[in-house]
DNA sequence: TCTGTCTCCTGAGAGC
DNA sequence: TGCTCTCAGGAGACAG
């Protein structure tokens, strides 16, 4: 599932597919929970406009074109952004993926998942966006405006700090994984983030956000920045869905210490890591090394 | 104001 | 083999 990496990682591979290309046609699929825009709107919208720049907001990719209109699209959790060019297996179905014959590469074709198609006036590669369970989100702004799902974004998690985290945190109840999750908080931080974040600030993503100390918010948010940059710098976690626009896979997976490990021993310590749920996320932790 | 629950969606996998 | 059920989760809406 896409979390700030992921999505920085679609924004940095995506730039030289989007900017400074003039969107030929567009073509999207039937109106539905995804758009926040009607899609008609965007088909009359899109076409003659250049991308000016492509910027990420937390998980929101924002694309800004010529005439001050930005649009914007959220990954939601099997939200793909990629090249035509692309060949990955996580752009086709399990059923698809098996009736591949061996050693035969995975080209993909628009199927009833793709919601957006870009075409451009230069005819070279377009762009799609595909999402399975459309969590995802779409929606153009015009000149000027705003949206209040972009005005309640908090710092950037990239950039999260002891201190901030510490006064957002006081006299707050609800459990620390669940105000970390919290994007008025810390902008693009997930799931997966927020329970290795935890684990190597040593703190149960259980424990009421009031009552995890000033110190150990500085160990949570230089633990977050560190899980961040260290999944950058790998290309992500390709758990389930995400793949990069050009069709790589990121290997941060291979390196959790917590998230999707329930039962298996403690890198650390050897006891086995446990699961609940919080903030109706599964919550994945160390007993021997969270308190 | 804060907190918890429901809702949207669909493929994968388990169980029968 | 095929059917049914459960689970995964981002984030807004809503109720208490």
């Amino acid at each position: 599932m896409p979390e700030l990496p992921e999505v920085e990682i679609t924004r940095r591979r995506l730039e030289p597919l989007l900017v400074e290309r003039q969107i030929a046609a567009l073509e999207t699929s039937r109106d539905s929970y995804l758009f926040l825009t009607r899609p008609a709107l965007l088909r009359r919208r899109l076409p003659g406009r250049t991308v000016r720049r492509l910027r990420r907001l937390g998980k929101y990719l924002l694309a800004e074109l010529d005439e001050g209109s930005r649009l914007v699209i959220h990954l939601g959790m099997t939200g793909q952004l990629f090249s035509s060019r692309a060949a990955s297996p996580r752009l086709l179905s399990a059923a698809a993926r098996g009736a591949l014959a061996p050693g035969q590469q995975a080209s993909f074709r628009p199927d009833g998942h793709t919601h957006l198609r870009f075409r451009f006036e230069d005819r070279g590669p377009e762009v799609y966006f595909r999402d399975v369970r459309k969590f995802g989100k779409v929606l153009l702004l015009r000149p000027g405006r705003s949206h209040p799902r972009l005005d309640r974004l908090g710092p950037d998690a990239l950039e999260a700090e002891g201190e901030a985290l510490f006064r957002a945190a006081r006299k707050r109840r609800v459990p620390i994984k669940a105000l970390l999750l919290d994007q008025a908080v810390l902008a693009g931080c997930g799931n997966i983030y927020a329970d290795e974040a935890l684990f190597l600030a040593g703190v149960r993503p259980g424990r009421g956000a009031g009552r995890v100390t000033r110190q150990e918010c500085e160990r949570i948010a230089c633990g977050l920045r560190q899980v961040l940059l260290r999944s950058l710098s790998t290309g992500g976690s390709s758990i389930s869905d995400y793949v990069a626009p050009d069709g790589s896979d990121g290997t941060y997976q291979d390196e959790r210490r917590v998230y999707g490990r329930t039962g298996d021993a403690c890198t650390s310590c050897g006891a086995r890591i446990s699961r609940r749920v919080i903030a109706q996320r599964s919550s994945h932790y160390c007993p021997g090394c969270q308190r």
